[in-house]
DNA sequence: CTATATGTATAGATATTCTATAGGAGGACG
DNA sequence: CGTCCTCCTATAGAATATCTATACATATAG
């Protein structure tokens, strides 16, 4: 990612790709742009953190990766979310609603 | 920190630290117990991590320390924040307010 | 046929946090 | 007194996700 507050989203990143990802298969920078557009540009996933992100959760088997042809008839690499990857993005949720509660929490003490 | 979640809050700790300190000057490791109570246990900063973010924000010129006594009668480090510190308080929240907003969309998004 | 946009990919650097360990010093207790 | 436990600070070393920068291949445009 980049634009300023770069390390707050460290952890998130595989979050908001498997969320992307469990609205419609995209291929990688499909997810790069839909995030950047659905944030207003606040978050941009550039490629050197795309990918490697893209290739640790295929690993994990959260996602499943297939070639195929993008609308600009480029070969591009199709990912859709598993049904473990589906289990893990609500991990994943629940685990980042506790994190935002807590740090309010810290915010907000008086 | 510690406690599963962990990297989710990469760049957050700074944060906690400041507004910990803006409430009253505290020693080191009166940071990490407030902390750990405010969130009811959530989060746990660990000495590794805690010190070295402390240098760090001493360092920027941020919190500023002085050795004293500890309610223990131990010897500690009492840290309190700068003026600079108040400033960049309030640039973290509202950096944290705009990621927050944009991971909301992300994960809200139909 | 050159330039540009698209799409994937990797290498190397950076930095924060974690785990683990260390040590001094006060207080309690036998 | 001597030992043990708690408090408080501290550092070394490892782990890891992300960033910057670069590369390359192909389709389309001019």
């Amino acid at each position: 990612m980049a634009e300023a507050k770069t390390d707050l989203l460290r952890g998130t990143l595989d979050m908001l790709i498997l969320k992307t990802l469990s609205l419609q298969p995209l291929h990688g920078l499909g997810v790069s742009q839909r995030i950047q557009q659905v944030t207003g540009g606040v978050f941009q996933v550039k490629p050197g953190s795309l990918f490697p992100a893209l290739h640790r959760l295929e690993q994990e088997g959260w996602i499943e990766g297939s070639w195929g042809e993008s609308a600009n008839n480029r070969r591009a690499k199709y990912y859709r979310l598993t049904s473990a990857g589906r289990r893990r993005l609500g991990e994943e949720k629940r685990n980042w609603a506790q994190v935002v509660l807590a740090i309010t929490k810290v915010m907000e003490a008086t």
